[in-house]
DNA sequence: GTTGGAACTGAACGGCGCTCAATCCGTGCC
DNA sequence: GGCACGGATTGAGCGCCGTTCAGTTCCAAC
């Protein structure tokens, strides 16, 4: 089994992830190329597809590790000793946060259209349905008497509606005039769909 | 003035930006050239360039248009003899139903990305705020007490959240699997985010 | 030393956005 | 009618893209 290489086909996967994500987040999705990724890595762009099936491929699989650690990120911020509001509130802004840090790769995710009527992959699926369960256990911690249903509802709901606000706010839609004096920020939006939906969970 | 064609700039535009909403629509954004338009409307790619600046200023076009047609929607939605809660979830479903039906055009709207930090067109951002405005002047009829700044706050913040569910929902990525029987519809979601953050912004 | 075959290459293909020298042809003038 | 002007239009050409695959390299096993 020769291998001219040292690298496994598990290496070279790690690296041309490594190079796709420095590119996107130095040049964005339009600076990304098979030939750029293959450049990085010391290979040419034939050996990318021994490893991935295209491009689409790869970008799923760049997207699956944003989300991973998007998920990382929205677990460690929680302090299970604080108050349920607290916590969601805190994930909200830490949702926010990474998205405004990791504008390029964040918007990947959503921006990235695979061809045609090209189903989901079930890395993402899976991936966002992970993030709306640990929502709906800090919302289960806030109003127990709520039927699960109920719960999972209001978590899909709820952070929809602050993934909304963090798309609208990374592309500036937010900052329109509106005739006001003052201009929203990103976490105060945030915070007002959080903190007014919890009333009407609590209230409801 | 020798002129070949019979087309003026303006009606070229129009021709232009109707074949690209076409192709859009039958193949996405994927399916999108500066070749097709041309040929669909019986020029060569060349001439494109005489009336859009690149494809992006083209697209952009295109998405302006469908932010009006948007517009026009939720605005032939709204009942003023209906009761303001009444008319906000009349408005949400509106905004789902649009998206669901121009599913391609409206993706574009977001998909689109311009080139590096280039500024979100002025044409994007008033009309989004024109539809903010629209919002922000019905939940001003259902709570009359509260400041123009928290209304305004309140608009963006419930309309952004709509605008993710639609995101979320259209991707199917709703549709995850979260141990229950019963799976949400997406004007389900929508309606649970707007009850009750109207809910949150009567009592809160 | 030989050889089988996995690892890797890179030229080639069709298509892309975009440019601009060349061409076309309606118009106004004589 | 003939002519020349100049805006309208063309389309080949450039450099890039994703993707393929026949060909080359070279390790491992014998």
């Amino acid at each position: 089994m020769g291998r001219r290489n040292d690298h496994t086909r598990e290496e070279l996967r790690e690296m041309a992830l490594q190079a796709a994500e420095k590119i996107i987040v130095e040049q964005g999705y339009a600076g990304l190329s098979a030939r750029k990724v293959a450049t990085e890595i010391g290979y040419t762009v034939g050996s990318l597809y021994l490893v991935f099936r295209n491009l689409d491929d790869l970008i799923v699989q760049v997207n699956a590790r944003t989300l991973d650690e998007l998920y990382d990120c929205l677990q460690t911020t929680v302090d299970e000793r604080q108050p349920p509001r607290e916590r969601i509130l805190a994930m909200g802004r830490a949702y926010i946060d990474f998205a405004t840090r990791h504008a390029h790769r964040w918007k990947l995710i959503f921006a990235h259209r695979l061809p045609q009527q090209e189903p989901t992959p079930e890395s993402f699926i899976a991936r966002v349905a992970r993030m709306f369960e640990l929502v709906r256990h800090h919302l289960q911690a806030l109003a127990p008497q709520r039927s699960p249903e109920e719960l999972a509802l209001a978590a899909h709901a709820l952070w929809s509606g602050v993934h909304g606000v963090a798309i609208l706010g990374l592309d500036q839609k937010l900052q329109a005039d509106h005739g006001l004096p003052v201009q929203f920020t990103v976490q105060e939006v945030a915070d007002s769909l959080i903190d007014r939906y919890l009333i009407g969970l609590l209230q409801g």
